[in-house]
RNA sequence: GCCCAGAUGGCGGAAUCGGUAGACGCGCUGGUCUCAAACACCAGUGGAUUCACUUCCAUGCCGGUUCGACUCCGGCUCUGGGUACCA
């Protein structure tokens, strides 16, 4: 009987579906741990070789934990509204819904193929009215909450609301203001309060709300009549049509993260995630201590605010630079100037804000003709306007030092602006001096001070001077929450005269209305607007736009806890029970999306008392991207009679052209010899069969050779690998197996089947310790040798170890090491295979239901636990010492690990081979580490 | 530009605390079995040198620390990822 992977399993996937294996209860006397993958946005291409990467480990972690005896949360669901489908449903007019439903059948037949441990009665799709009725829920929470900075927590709104009443707000309560918008809000009194209208209180209030609408900057595509996100932006026109974007401010749906940026910060030192993934959070939030400090302009009642970490340096200020975008500049700006600042402004509109940043070597400005007053020394300080300010960073203005800071210092030097040394150290004719050491000079008060008390001292008279005070500012921005699209959660909002009014609690879900088309509106309104008579009790209109694809994926891991839940958006009991995550597995370029709302939000939960646990994820592992070999040839485009011929050319160097331009050709058809990919006319033919996109490709000899390159996989680079067709020719656990051979999980790796066949082998000789050739059982009764325990022990204590080190790829190969190493003992035991059949499990889990059932058993092998390992059989009596001489290895002793080191030394110097390597010399040293290593220094 | 990660045979990779560099697998070479092939099994396989014993060179590059460095330190190159004119 052979290993008949095909059979196998099918056979247990049955088993496990109908015996419910993987069920998991919310209460058990087992301790618990909750395993959890981030969950995949469901695409059109179905699964590639490239995502069950980081499912197989968590699969294989989860089903470990289990024979460790622990109740396991191991759930799955999908990601499920976004953009692709969207796009799709504009090209196609097939609704998302449908096409939504139909990639997760397909992503669901592909996971059982697989055979992972999901519990799938909790599965969770965020396009499910069920599931995002609770979204809306968390977001009418948001937006009944504000930040107390007192307490340092989120509290209902009424609480603010009695404070109003009682006290009215003063400026004492700026401190209140955590969000972009703090500017508009004016002092007022406790009877202003209570004769402003309902507008106005609702204005007032969403300066303070979690959830708030305001305006907010964003890249506008007036064609298209919507919003781009950065990367849909190129060079100041739409990706997708090359249509062109400005910059515009617009009203949106925000969230008030910033509120967080504290607690977001000083949560990651009680986590255990990679130092790398904290960092990338750290720099996200970007916490930087300074002063604001307010400049009087010259002959205007405003003043201009800024922010700067140096308030040392306040006499070295030559000018200010203020965002294109900032509100003074169209009141300040002078006649003489008023048509260049115009010009300037609607420059920087065209450019994104991505664009503004990641050109450092060109500078451009303009002066507004406007001055402001130095607050020390009243001199008149030339207000500019600088593309490199950002209107959404800080004040969106800088005192510009030129001396001390490089980008101001380029910016001096190109407009021949004024450039003062205040802090000695550096030379100013050649670049400015940055450093954050040396003594002050040009700067009266602070004159012969260093940096650091020249900080402290700037700070001191600034306040006491009431022209500004000491600050933390946040690099971190409210987050966007309003997207102008269709497939998204409709956010649970109405507009009665103008004030936005939530649903409440019971009226939700507010479920996605049906629409003509996916289109905006003629008038540049979002695609809900298209909705008929969706209204508000027929009368007021619901807001058009959608949540962003982040809403559902930030409060997900809780909804598994309690998936069905129809009164709660998760029960109490479950939520105590489960707490959070134990161990999360996802990509890395979550970083500073996803991974900080999940945190955000669920500390907002935890503030309003929801939840017991104020971070999602104790631990979290970041899976390397398995990228894909495209093959990619030179192709040039002909006319003949109207229709365009394209031809794959020759091998690279030769005749190409400069209208060539490089196509990813298809893998399938690519033949490979002597190292070299080549494409022949057959397989050009049958290329031009199967994707309509080569229709017009021809070959400009019969056989060319095409350039292998590594790159990320994607169904349009046509180099897509799918875990079906290796599950078709080899099995799922030889799939689950050679993923994790490949090579460290963190490490980004190209896809290449050249191996796969060592882990199949590995599986058959696995067998083959069963049965012989010939289908005979060997398995046999007799008790185990000493060297057979030996190696059953040191797989054991391997495989334990490497599994919490998540080091899987050294589990298989000690596994193999294993295998070959029964072999050659022909061990065929029970007690030592029955063992390792409960070991190999996680990793291989169908074959080693058929073994386990074939050792006599009748139920799962899940349910086992894993092998006790006696450590008493890996103790060793002697040791083969390798001899080094000048740190070089030149032959082994065997020595007692009893011997001491002296005793070794003598041995040594006694044997053959140390008189033959020391040709009678006396050694100058004589280092000999037991256990270890014998170095001898001659 | 800045931050993070990485660089080891023909290939994927191993080396857990500074201690035998190349485990395990692929590929390749030779052999056994076979009419032949496939499978399986056995042996070999970093490079140079040598008939051989051996010796030398080897973990991106250059230095350093150490009895001993893939591992630690300083400097550099390249690759991948992230990303801010962050004041």
């Amino acid at each position: 009987m052979e290993y008949n992977f095909r059979e196998i399993e099918a056979k247990w996937q049955k088993f496990w579906h109908e015996n419910q294996t993987y069920k998991t209860n919310n209460s058990d006397n087992r301790p618990k741990y909750y395993i959890l993958d981030m969950f995949p946005y469901p695409s059109g291409a179905g699964l590639h070789v490239g995502h069950p990467l980081g499912f197989i480990a968590s699969d294989i972690v989860a089903r470990f934990k289990r024979l460790q005896g622990m109740n396991v949360l191991h759930p799955m669901g999908y990601d499920a509204f976004g953009l692709p489908a969207e796009q799709y449903a504009i090209q196609t007019g097939r609704h998302p819904e449908d096409t939504t439903r139909e990639n997760i059948a397909r992503y669901r037949q592909q996971f059982d193929r697989i055979g992972f441990s999901y519990d799938w009665s909790r599965e969770i799709r965020t396009c499910a009215p069920e599931y995002y009725k609770w979204t809306q829920w968390v977001f009418l929470q948001l937006f009944h909450s504000w930040y107390n900075c007192d307490k340092q927590k989120a509290e209902h709104i009424d609480s603010l609301i009695a404070h109003f009443e009682q006290e009215g707000f003063n400026d004492d309560l700026h401190r209140y203001l955590t969000g972009d918008i703090e500017h508009d809000l004016k002092p007022f009194s406790a009877s202003d309060w209570k004769q402003f209208s309902e507008k106005e209180k609702s204005d007032v209030l969403l300066n303070f709300r979690l959830a708030y609408l305001s305006e907010a900057w964003v890249n506008w595509c007036p064609a298209m009549g919507t919003v781009l996100a950065n990367d849909e932006v190129k060079d100041g026109v739409s990706e997708r049509g090359g249509y062109p974007v400005e910059r515009k401010r617009m009203p949106q749906w925000s969230l008030r993260i910033t509120a967080y940026a504290e607690r977001l910060l000083s949560g990651l030192d009680t986590i255990d995630w990679s130092e790398s993934m904290k960092e990338a959070q750290r720099n996200w939030i970007g916490r930087s201590e300074g002063t604001s400090l307010k400049f009087q302009l010259d002959g205007h009642a405003q003043s201009i605010e800024v922010f700067t970490t140096r308030p040392d340096t306040i006499f070295g200020v030559s000018f200010l630079t203020l965002a294109p975008e900032h509100e003074l500049v169209d009141q300040i700006t002078t006649a003489e100037y008023r048509n260049a600042v115009s010009d300037y402004i609607n420059e920087a509109k065209k450019k994104s804000e991505r664009e503004r940043q990641a050109d450092v070597k060109k500078v451009s400005g303009q002066f507004t003709g406007a001055y402001v007053l130095h607050p020390f020394t009243q001199a008149k300080v030339p207000v500019w306007i600088g593309d490199y300010v950002l209107a959404g960073y800080g004040t969106g203005a800088v005192m510009a030092v030129p001396g001390h800071d490089s980008r101001d210092y380029a910016f001096a030097k190109h407009f021949a602006l004024p450039i003062i040394e205040v802090v000695k150290g550096g030379d100013l004719s050649v670049e400015s001096y940055d450093a954050k050491t040396g003594e002050l000079v040009n700067s009266d008060f602070l004159n012969g001070l260093d940096v650091k008390a020249a900080v402290r001292k700037a700070i001191e008279e600034i306040e006491k001077h009431g022209i500004g005070k000491g600050k933390i500012n946040y690099r971190l921005r409210d987050a966007a929450f309003g997207r102008q699209r269709y497939w998204g959660e409709p956010i649970p909002i109405y507009f009665k005269d103008g004030i936005p009014c939530p649903l409440a609690e019971n009226e939700l879900p507010l479920i996605l209305p049906q629409v003509d088309k996916f289109l905006p509106t003629e008038t540049g309104e979002p695609p809900l607007a298209r909705a008929a008579n969706w209204k508000y009790q027929d009368k007021y209109d619901y807001e058009w736009t959608t949540m962003p694809g982040w809403a559902g994926s930030s409060w997900y891991f809780l909804r598994y806890m309690d998936p069905h839940n129809s009164t709660e958006f998760v029960a109490q009991e479950a939520a105590n029970y489960w707490k959070n995550v134990d161990l999360y597995f996802g990509g890395a370029e979550h970083a500073t999306g996803h991974l900080l709302y999940v945190r955000f939000w669920t500390k907002f939960l935890f503030d309003i008392g929801k939840i017991q646990v104020d971070e999602p994820a104790q631990k979290l592992v970041n899976q390397g991207m398995i990228q894909g070999t495209s093959m990619v040839g030179h192709v040039r485009v002909e006319r003949n009679a109207g229709e365009e011929e394209k031809y794959i050319l020759l091998p690279p160097g030769k005749a190409i052209k400069d209208e060539t331009f490089h196509k990813n050709y298809l893998i399938d058809f690519v033949e490979f010899a002597d190292g070299k990919y080549f494409i022949d006319q057959n397989g050009a033919a049958k290329t031009r069969a199967k994707e309509a996109t080569f229709r017009n490709y021809h070959l400009s000899a019969d056989r060319i050779e095409l350039t292998p390159a590594t790159e990320k996989m994607s169904k349009s680079k046509f180099n897509v690998v799918n875990p079906d067709d290796i599950c078709d020719q080899y099995g799922a656990d030889t799939l689950r197996l050679y993923e994790m051979f490949l090579g460290p999980l963190e490490q980004h790796k190209p896809w290449n089947t050249n191996g796969i066949s060592g882990t199949y082998n590995f599986l058959r000789k696995f067998w083959r310790l069963f049965y012989d050739q010939s289908g005979n059982l060997l398995l046999n009764d007799a008790s185990a040798e000493k060297a057979e325990l030996k190696v059953l022990h040191k797989t054991l204590k391997k495989i334990s170890e490497d599994i919490e080190k998540f080091a899987f790829n050294t589990c298989v190969s000690s596994f193999m090491i294993a295998v070959n190493e029964l072999s050659d003992l022909k061990c065929h035991k029970r007690t030592i295979l029955e063992p390792l059949v409960i070991a190999l499990s996680p990793f291989a889990p169908h074959i080693a239901e058929e073994l386990w059932s074939k050792l006599g058993h009748t139920t799962s092998v899940c349910l086992e636990r894993f092998p006790k390992i006696d450590t008493s059989y890996l103790v060793e009596d002697t040791f083969d010492y390798p001899v080094q001489i000048n740190g070089k290895m030149k032959f082994k002793h065997t020595a007692s690990l009893q011997d001491t080191p002296a005793q070794i030394e003598a041995g040594i110097l006694a044997s053959d081979e140390g008189q033959k390597y020391l040709e009678g010399k006396t050694p100058k040293k004589f280092v000999v580490v037991p256990g270890r290593i014998v170095n001898i220094v001659v």
